[in-house]
DNA sequence: GTCTATACTCTGATAGAC
DNA sequence: GTCTATCAGAGTATAGAC
């Protein structure tokens, strides 16, 4: 409002989050250049170490967005009062809708997590620990609600979440890999990942059934 | 057994892949550093060149080496006439046991796939693509047997593999994101990991059951 | 704030002696 | 086969003009 430079300056820092988000999750934080970073945002390549220091600097101000926008979205309505078949439709029908548009986004999370650790609790705050934790809890709530209606064995909070995780969030890793070994072309991935989607959460409540 | 200098070429030369190997799935392809790869194989940078061309060239035969090493024996027990029941059980705790020793292993295997791709095709033979459709094959009977006696939906074969690769195999990827989720140490993650190898397999009878 | 030019470091790779 | 020495290129980062 004051400074006329106010606008293109955040553009400028955008512009280059934008960039270097792109590059990272393609290249991975080793494998990308800075100078193609810079190209690809159409500015000078000093105007990055400008905004943020190094490349290390600038790699956690893009995990950090990217984790910011659809992690805390995620906790909120897992820990809501949603039916808990409902919350594994959400849970499998946003992590699907988010992927398919970033299809090496969770090889390059999976891959820096295990490389640069300490990123990882960069972006767990305190109150995003104590969300997780009330996220645990109320599906602790509803798993045993159920397991004691059905009479069905026990199952932990924690391993169920991991699991629904893991069912929904592999396969786009994993991609490359369904590809080769089941001999599909990159329309016919698609079309299983799409199929993937429709079929895994009946597969998911059956077992928690 | 004509060259005397025959065991020791093949101890240099295992030597360096061992060593390539631990550095690679530690920092990744692109983090890895010849320098360090020689240092820790204890010869020199120039013989790494001298037996394997390129950095290149060594990262894929440190890749075919790993993924030989256990794919073939999955994919064949996968196509046996083992019951569906036995199958999870072996699997799961194939994985287990390997991943348990390598834990940085998969991180690296789903990186380098969604990086270089073509490294994949390079360790699928035509003979183990055709071992793949044996075992896809093999398990869609098991499941249309099952689900035929059982009145239950219909299930892809394909779609049920990925499902349990996907279970057994992400939490090993994603170990640090949990832990910092879940809160739990180094200890505590190796106990949670412990739990899942008991549970898992009866999770997934149950979604097939 | 943004650019040009450049310093300095490190790395993969090669040449050549033994 | 294995080593020492060295190079060319690329990379991050900075200095300084505008």
């Amino acid at each position: 409002m004051v400074k006329p430079s106010g606008k293109t300056k955040r553009d400028a820092k955008t512009g280059i989050l934008d960039a270097a988000d792109e590059i990272f999750v393609r290249r991975g934080i080793d494998g990308a250049r800075m100078q193609e970073i810079a190209d690809h945002a159409g500015v000078n390549k000093a105007l990055l170490h400008y905004y943020f220091r190094s490349k290390a600097d600038l790699a956690r101000a893009v995990w950090l967005r990217i984790a910011s926008s659809f992690v805390p979205g995620i906790f909120q309505m897992m820990a809501s009062d949603l039916p808990l078949d409902d919350k594994i439709d959400r849970f499998v029908e946003a992590y699907h809708a988010k992927l398919m548009r970033h299809p090496y986004l969770l090889a390059y999370v999976v891959n820096e997590a295990a490389r640069h650790p300490e990123i990882v609790g960069d972006f767990l705050s305190a109150e995003r620990r104590r969300a997780a934790r009330r996220m645990i809890r109320k599906l602790r709530a509803q798993i045993a609600d159920r397991t004691k209606a059905k009479r069905v064995a026990p199952l932990s909070a924690e391993q169920f979440l991991v699991t629904l995780a893991a069912s929904c969030l592999f396969p786009f890793a994993a991609r490359p890999m369904i590809a080769s070994l089941l001999g599909l072309g990159p329309k016919a991935v698609d079309a299983f990942m799409e199929q993937r989607r429709k079929d895994l959460p009946a597969f998911l409540k059956r077992a928690i059934r």
